[in-house]
DNA sequence: ATATAAGCGAGACGGTACGTCTAGTCTTATC
DNA sequence: GATAAGACTAGACGTACCGTCTCGCTTATAT
């Protein structure tokens, strides 16, 4: 065993509580390092211990926060479970997750390693799950083969993604099936 | 009239292009008081004099650039007019007013000011546009008459706007034409 | 006769009196140019019409204010007038006049073009009072002639410049007194 | 001992040694904060999380820097000691010490704290050796014991103030020999 | 009577320094 | 030796005030 103090554990995980405790609360644009420092009680070094910036622990606290928060059904039918999974893309963005998405694309504007780091982090991979979701309905031929399976995801998806980033409109159950009622046809086989 | 010097709208226009210029040559965020000053050869109390904040001159500077940059074509075939509209709309993202586009709606996500702003005067007269447009191509029996006219103008344009603020994918004309082999389905009469 | 509107010699009345009731109210430091303008009910450029900068405005408002504020009484007896004289000084410097004195010596500090004209056109002129009423008492034979005039007078009114100036004890009827007890025994003839 | 980085004596001391460079090159009122940070290689903040202003770094080089410059010595010969004080006192008017002084002066006609604090801090220290001084001379005989100590003071230093601060005229040895020809009758035993 | 011209109040202008804020780094005493 | 506390550098922010410039109005002389 090496001498000294051993490494607090614990102070990490309190770092991402207090990260989305305070963009929960305040929103987007209202995060201090000093804060969440002061929140996890923490000193500021042993965040940029373990992160390079502010936004690096926001990346980390939206992912922990949001793992399996919108699962996949797979009931074999493929537009109810597509259903099923929007809905949870609309309880997400109306929780807390919903600021810290908010406060990272806000960044990404600005900074490419965080618009990197969030497209490869977080939102490639449930692409991913959805893009297998819908290949899956394609090889049961629930959903036509000639799609460019990518925009299709956009159709389906974007809708909520503008609606939270724009604020021009609610992110709702409702919208969920108005989206689906026009954008289905075009993919159902 | 009222009396003294009356405002400088040669200075109101040197700052409303010295905003595009950097914003435009550097990207969002990169936006700073003292070099939109600097660049319109005019002091900062002259900027803060008209505009509220440094995202109001933005918005000003982008209503005035994106003015009749998208026009909506009328040929009679809705879907080509549609096409040719998200062209433009694809032209401007590309161009210097992305940027500002960027820019707000970073800003949007921390100052509801600006995001009520944004939406008010930049974002509706356009989407009012395309409503009027979606609307005419229904009564000519275009388009179906049992669609959410909103959640299709989501449906055909949020891909662009998604892809241009998390930047997953590139936002060009071959992108237009697979959003409209998939949404288009939904919505022909 | 020059064409065009006449000047209007009132307004700058109206400005110095404004000068005097803004700085003998607020005290020095506390004038500013809007202020007087507006006090006065002039236009900012009506005062530099006149005068070149603020404190040039200061200068002429004071000289015109303490003009035989403080005259030289001629009893015959030297100790006598001396004594008269230092208790104008010392009601002067209690009255907003002391404010106007104050704001000048602060910018003399800093301003040597202030500075010159303070000494120049205000102290000079009462110095030189001071000298010949001097000179008269030694020519009478009341004070003695191997003294350096300047000087003596330094020793008579430096106290109550001091006083104004520094601020660590009061300026008043007694202090003149008190001075002349430790002065006056090396003048006497 | 609390904890946290201690402060940083070295940079403390480079923001009063850039305080005295820049006043005593350029002449009072030439002094921003800028520049005392950019050449003590600190940021405003440090200068600010010390001092609650501008002057009060003033008062606290101005200390510094005079601590000890114009000892009293002590020969016996109260005249030849006050003599050589007198002196040191033209010295320190001289150097760039002068120019602090002067700085604070212009100040204190505007802002009452910053004139408390220097009477307090400098003048009245400095005050206070020299009353004890001619205390020590009227008991030793040499000084009348009926007149106004404090007075006395002001007698024989405020030509030397006055003129340091109005400039009618120089601040030299002579000047020192002339004031003592004049006030040492109505002092000496 | 009309044209011309200077002075005027109002207030916008360019510029400079201010004092504040916060990111990310560095240093100290403590555990 | 890792930590909490907190001081550190750097740099943008929004405000205040100076002295200048410009507008439309008023007041006078010259035609």
């Amino acid at each position: 065993m090496p001498r000294g103090r051993t490494r607090d554990t614990d102070a990490q995980q309190r770092i991402l509580d207090a990260t989305i405790d305070l963009l929960g609360s305040r929103g987007a644009g209202q995060l201090r390092m000093d804060e969440i420092a002061a929140g996890a009680g923490v000193g500021k070094q042993t965040i940029y211990r373990w992160w390079p910036s502010k936004h690096a622990v926001v990346i980390d606290a939206l992912l922990q926060r949001s793992t399996k928060e919108t699962p996949f059904p797979d009931t074999g039918d493929a537009r109810r479970d597509l259903r099923s999974h929007m809905r949870g893309v609309v309880r997400v963005f109306s929780s807390p997750t919903g600021a810290l998405i908010r406060e990272l694309v806000a960044e990404s504007q600005v900074d490419a390693v965080v618009a990197r780091a969030f497209v490869d982090r977080f939102w490639q991979p449930r692409r991913d799950l959805s893009t297998a979701f819908l290949q899956r309905a394609i090889e049961r031929g629930q959903v036509r083969d000639d799609i460019v399976v990518e925009v299709a995801l956009d159709a389906i998806y974007s809708p909520l993604w503008s609606r939270l980033l724009i604020g021009y409109g609610p992110v709702n159950v409702r919208l969920v099936d108005d989206v689906l009622a026009i954008v289905w046809p075009g993919l159902a086989a």
